[in-house]
DNA sequence: GGACCACCATACACGACTGTATTGTTACAG
DNA sequence: CTGTAACAATACAGTCGTGTATGGTGGTCC
């Protein structure tokens, strides 16, 4: 899940206490349930220290300021979005399979992690007003997309419109994370998206793959 | 438009005036200026009473206090996507330009409209945190697909998954402006989609419409 | 022409948050 | 056992934000 990865610096020393003594991934992780709960601009030193139960001359230590704060969590975030698809190759498996993967990579999995979906919209909405966090944003859905594209373009035989149909599912599928994510989580809404999404790229590969954009 | 639409509830005394005296909707003004620009948490009495130029006295006269403010652009927000419901029925013209239609009303128009839509983005943040901001975007999604089914229930003969259809429809394009909003706002990318989407929904009526969960 | 009201300015109290400087505490090295 | 470095607590200064209480000003009504 590439998600509680951390507390694997051992700095040599402190292999041995077993306890106590914060990492910076710690107060990394304090910053991601912050985030999680209210956006960016919840993020205080005092609420996580609070959190992590010691004063804040402990993240002054670690930390340079807030914002060396935010801007970690924003590469360690990154690295993980990446590491993520890079961990995830396309199998050789039939074509149904391999569609199914797809969407339930990129809609079930998200509803069933909301704690990284609230996040990842959370980083979304910073993203318009940091410009760091924009450049993240974009590098990733350009990662995504491509990832995606690369496996249609294996499902069939004329991949043209491969991009185009990775864009659509991309986009389709993060708006339906963007709005059933509430109080009102919908699932049986997602289930009928992804049955729709599915129809959509079985067709496409029916026709032996070409162009969506003029049939 | 139903942008700029203020100013407009003579206080019966201040007609003659013509000039200075602010009104409850210009700080409701303001405040949409600040949360287009930095969210909900970006609205602050005394940064909307600088660029108004008066001083925070003028605030609480017309306001209880902060979240005053917030509960009121809120529900004015509301009440401005439901009138742009209302403003737009159904035309009696064929087919394509109908399809054209939605698919416009949903994507280039918030394209164009970037304040627009930013706010709106604002707004769906806000409701991650906030009772009252989520149940009145859940109520004007709710809306907003009810009424695109009904267009679409009305352009083929069988409707049988014109609320599949609609669902689909407004989570792709909400996702696109989602995706695409930011300071790299790439309206081809927004034109493929648009007409991907267009070709979804005319083969689904070249079909005679009907399930679009098993075809 | 003075009372009155809508509207805004001024001043003060208070809390939340950041950042920095200084002073402990603990563990390991030699 | 003494020094040193990692790590944390404490104390202080300063900014920014809200809310409230109070005073000021220009129209309007009779």
């Amino acid at each position: 899940m590439t998600a509680n990865d951390d507390a694997a610096r051992g700095n040599g020393r402190r292999a041995a206490k077993e306890k106590e003594q914060l990492s910076r991934d710690a107060w990394l992780d304090a910053a991601a349930t912050a985030i999680e709960e209210g956006g960016f601009d919840n993020v205080r030193v005092l609420n996580l220290a609070k959190k992590l139960g010691v004063t804040r001359g402990s993240f002054y230590w670690h930390f340079r300021d807030h914002q060396d704060l935010v801007v970690s969590f924003l590469q360690r975030w990154r690295e993980r979005r990446l590491s993520d698809l890079k961990a995830w190759l396309p199998s050789d498996t039939d074509v149904e399979s391999e569609t199914r993967r797809i969407l339930h990579r990129l809609l079930s999995e998200g509803t069933h992690n909301v704690r990284r979906m609230r996040i990842e919209l959370a980083v979304r909405d910073y993203a318009r007003k940091d410009p760091l966090a924009a450049d993240i944003v974009a590098e990733i859905d350009q990662a995504r997309i491509a990832q995606n594209q690369m496996i249609l373009e294996r499902i069939v035989e004329n991949p043209r419109g491969a991009d185009d149909l990775s864009l659509l599912l991309y986009v389709a599928t993060m708006g339906a994370q963007l709005v059933m994510t509430g109080p009102s989580r919908k699932s049986p809404a997602m289930q009928r998206i992804e049955t729709m999404l599915g129809n959509l790229v079985l067709d496409w590969h029916r026709r032996g793959g070409g162009n969506l954009l003029e049939p």
